[in-house]
DNA sequence: CTATGTGAACAGCTTCACAGCG
DNA sequence: CGCTGTGAAGCTGTTCACATAG
């Protein structure tokens, strides 16, 4: 019954991917998709898929495949994004902008709710978020924090104070962080970090392209 | 002699992340520094670190560690980025400007070149860039990965647009794509893609933070 | 007959522990 | 003696193959 066993954390990966790929096959109005077919549209062995949600519990029916709302839901209610959550933006530069304005975030359930920034020259400024957002100093952050049970944060800051806005995030209750400094955050057990580094990906393909002549 | 055995992926993930963190040494002059200081700053073992190293060659020396200008460079040689090298990008949207804006790829060698965009509103605009980018139509693509030599492409369209850009962008020539649409990219096996899908991260921490409760 | 769920076999990555070099 | 490089051991994740359910 979907007890908090040893799940690999590739799996967990994998069920973002799977949700994704699920609701295009809703979108074309399938009932249905088999491990097979779900497994071939990203490139994965269909004995991967059903081990994937096996983890979690049997949402299957054999000689069926898995229902495709069904397994949405419960994908879902595994990743913890069934319900709408409210997150907050540190950083009000270039890239936070972009993230604020990318539409994907609050498709998948996740709302930004407070942008801060360090900059005096910013603050007060409005920003083109979910009705118009002010940006405001970081000292407010513990307070908006709690009034918005807010949990996640994201953070666009450069990378020499990166540090120092992971610190002030944990201070004010934040409990996962999305990084996009290119730097290696020190934070406590209680809070989680997944890091984007996006020279770090172009320096991936640099080696492979490079690897195939 | 670091030949192209079997080299496992994360290790080339990690490569990465030394040279950031060994850039980080070499701005504070440090000359030297071990496997274990290393992979401290980073949360590794200092046996992954040797081993790591290890697949490509031997740059280490005994009793004294590694020669931190030296290894950098070597590292660079490793993932092709030792030279500067040209890159296109396509999808001039808020990502594409802000990936634009971006100076770590410069930093870390890479130089984008032209911009690319589907909307003819967009056509002709000038981007901040390196000295100015006009956005082109894709028709020109080809012509440009010809002349600048270019053989890395960073895709920020919306996910509907992905897959057709992604095959003009294979065929005018491109070898490997940063992908940051959130859909799965069907390519031949002379291009290597790397996706970056910004709400899979958030899930991810959701999940986290989710069950640390 | 189709497609799931799962123990068992397998593969790949990481850690260990130590020989060897400066 | 300090620290690297590396076979061997250990562990984690993936694939296989089949019993089982509809």
């Amino acid at each position: 019954m979907g007890r908090a066993e040893h799940i690999p954390v590739p799996a967990v990966k994998r069920l973002s991917l799977y949700l994704r790929q699920l609701e295009a096959f809703r979108a074309v109005d399938r009932k249905t998709v088999s491990s097979r077919e779900l497994g071939a549209s990203l490139g994965l062995s269909d004995a991967q898929v059903r081990k994937d949600f096996a983890y979690f519990g049997q949402f299957g029916h054999p000689g069926i495949g898995y229902r495709v709302p069904e397994l949405i839901q419960r994908v879902r209610q595994i990743l913890g994004t069934d319900k709408t959550s409210n997150v907050l933006l540190v950083g009000a530069g270039n890239l936070g902008r972009a993230l604020l304005a990318y539409r994907g975030f609050t498709r998948r359930g996740f709302q930004v709710k407070a942008v801060f920034d360090a900059d005096p020259g910013k603050i007060g400024q409005s920003v083109a978020g979910d009705g118009g957002l002010i940006i405001q100093p970081v000292s407010e952050m513990r307070e908006k924090v709690r009034k918005e049970s807010i949990r996640t944060g994201i953070l666009a800051v450069p990378a020499d104070a990166a540090q120092a806005v992971a610190d002030a995030m944990t201070a004010a209750g934040i409990r996962g962080i999305l990084n996009f400094a290119p730097t290696m955050l020190r934070v406590g057990p209680e809070v989680s970090v997944s890091s984007v580094d996006l020279a770090v990906h172009l320096e991936q393909l640099s080696f492979q392209v490079g690897a195939s002549m």
